[in-house]
DNA sequence: CGAATGATCGGCT
DNA sequence: GCCGATCATTCGA
């Protein structure tokens, strides 16, 4: 808010998913819904990068009522559920036709901190409040119902935005990314960026690969 | 601690 | 019918 600049649609466009990650790490979402405000910073996310990725809902462009939303011009939110419980939020990138997705990890509260914790039903200001894809969802009040929303919009129920800090891209750890291991070849591209020693990053699970990752 | 499990539902075979 | 880009909780060592 203070000076916070709002990211541009054209800035959503580049065809280079991996270079949009790193810009986007440091970046601010900031929600507004029924004139209720909660921000908070991106120091965790995953790309995933159509058609040629396994580990992507619209791989080898397959196109379906759900997946639709991804193939439209970058700049607009991706939401889906997952196990039937988790809103998962993305932000769709490149022109249109390109299905790339960038999944929000985990995210640093910056404003609405109390209204996170009441949405979260937690007490204490702990990272498992917004430390995971569902988790900071749910904090924020992203919902499925959002699939499609402009990201530049400054009057949309999400919005991004920039404060200049965090622009430097020497502190990003790159690794694979979590929970695709059924992606074969794909499951160990170092896709997940997160900031180093940000204790808001989501914990590092152990995902069993495929067994050909340690010393090949 | 770690491992196992239940929750809960839309998309897809 | 089955299963997932997950999470909170329980159970056992």
């Amino acid at each position: 808010m203070e000076s916070w600049n709002l990211i541009s649609k054209s800035f959503y466009q580049n065809e280079d998913p991996l270079f949009l990650g790193e810009q986007l790490l440091g970046c601010i979402i900031k929600t507004q819904i029924n004139n209720q405000i909660t921000a908070a910073r991106i120091v965790e996310l995953e790309i995933y990068k159509a058609p040629e990725d396994k580990g992507s809902h619209a791989f080898d462009n397959k196109r379906t009522g759900r997946t639709e939303t991804m193939f439209k011009e970058g700049g607009i939110a991706y939401v889906y559920l997952c196990y039937g419980i988790h809103h998962m939020f993305n932000i769709v990138s490149g022109p249109e036709e390109m299905a790339h997705a960038i999944l929000i990890r985990a995210t640093e509260p910056i404003d609405g901190q109390a209204l996170m914790e009441t949405r979260r039903k937690i007490k204490n200001p702990i990272p498992a409040l917004t430390n995971g894809p569902g988790k900071l969802s749910n904090a924020l009040g992203i919902r499925t119902s959002m699939d499609g929303v402009k990201l530049y919009d400054p009057q949309s129920p999400i919005s991004i935005w920039s404060d200049g800090q965090y622009n430097d891209a020497g502190n990003i750890i790159k690794s694979p990314r979590v929970g695709i291991a059924y992606a074969e070849e794909c499951a160990h591209w170092p896709w997940r960026f997160y900031l180093e020693n940000n204790s808001w990053v989501s914990k590092p699970l152990i995902v069993t690969y495929p067994s050909s990752q340690s010393s090949k």
